[in-house]
DNA sequence: CCCGCCCCGGGACAAATGTCACCGCCTTCC
DNA sequence: GGAAGGCGGTGACATTTGTCCCGGGGCGGG
């Protein structure tokens, strides 16, 4: 049996899916965490063989609990399963030490095959989505930048970021006008919006 | 058995959620659809007892096909699916004749019980969500405000917007200005946010 | 008929934003 | 030891954005 741990944090997703991996002869969901700070706890108790990861979770992003879990239980295997095949995401997937990155699009069907897969040691990635991690090249925002862009999403002002990133307005302004530069945008919006694409958020 | 059409653009959901239901004794998925304008043509030929309908589709709004739906094959309920319980949504369903209103947070469980519910003729719809959708308020935009609101996602600038709308820049900022003033934010980013928040888009 | 509200636009003005040049400090790498 | 680059900051500048006030036209209800 294929000891299975399920973290995704819309419910009805979760349920269906731990219901469906139920139905397959050699898999079984030990545990299943809709939180993305309960993943490492849980996987220690429960020795999963595999985790299937969403990344965008409450508490704590998958892809941190991927790497963190890969130190901490490096017999158990992880398998990515998020909504959106970024790029950047892809790449953090694999640096993290992911067997395998699924996106939520594609028949159920190859959800438990990309478990049987993973177990027996392949990598299991979309080729389509590896050429374009590939072509998009590495994260060219630095560590500031991404802190700056990531406290101006949903339209916050300079003050506003200054004060969440303890920076001065004009510092703020700099790194702003930097990563509008470097995603080739024209104003913080498109910036964070191509960021995000990318998955260099 | 109730004959049931499932309109949801994740084909892992999708199929998910089609295992399931085809679990239970008297339910029969007897279509599936991944895209908003397949829906109607769709259920007209296979005619369901009940349409579940995702609301943010490629192709066609969930809750534009439902409205069309509901004058199209009367005898068909629908029942709203979807990941966002923003109070302007359940109120578009609800005036677009849907039976119930589901979010994908929740238990499984409840999917295949608001099923035979709404077939039996009750409204289901979460408690909670429907004091939210009371006390928000109707959507105070106008047809306008929404549109030129529409365009400035993902950092359209005021020409960007003109452009699209076929409007004066004078006057897309005089509705941008109007908008913010409306949902009480400071720029129309968080605009944008206020409204898609509830679900006025 | 008038009132209110929506539509469309213009002008003027203050504030916010984006850009550029320049400063110093620190670390890393050749 | 220098070059390169990240980090934090300042000042100046042009552009954009948000606001307010002003027109005109249309349409519905009292």
């Amino acid at each position: 049996m294929i000891r299975t741990l399920l973290a995704e944090d819309q419910g009805m997703m979760r349920g269906a899916l731990a219901l469906l991996l139920g139905l397959e002869d050699d898999i079984e969901v030990v545990a299943q965490v809709g939180n993305g700070d309960e993943i490492v706890p849980t996987a220690l108790e429960a020795r999963p063989d595999i985790a299937l990861l969403d990344i965008e979770l409450p508490g704590r992003s998958g892809l941190d609990a991927a790497a963190d879990l890969r130190q901490r239980l490096p017999e158990c295997r992880v398998l990515i399963l998020t909504t959106f095949g970024r790029p950047g995401y892809l790449r953090r997937a694999m640096e993290a030490g992911a067997s395998g990155f699924l996106v939520k699009d594609g028949p159920v069907e190859d959800l438990a095959a990309a478990i049987r897969r993973a177990l027996a040691g392949e990598r299991v990635i979309d080729p389509a989505l590896a050429a374009a991690a590939l072509s998009a090249g590495p994260n060219p925002l630095t560590q500031r930048e991404r802190d700056v862009l990531s406290a101006a999403v949903d339209g916050a002002t300079v003050a506003d970021i200054a004060a969440k990133v303890h920076l001065s307005p004009a510092t703020v302004r700099n790194y702003l006008s930097a990563a509008i530069g470097k995603t080739q945008t024209r104003n913080r919006m498109e910036a964070v919006r191509a960021a995000r694409q990318n998955g260099w958020l």
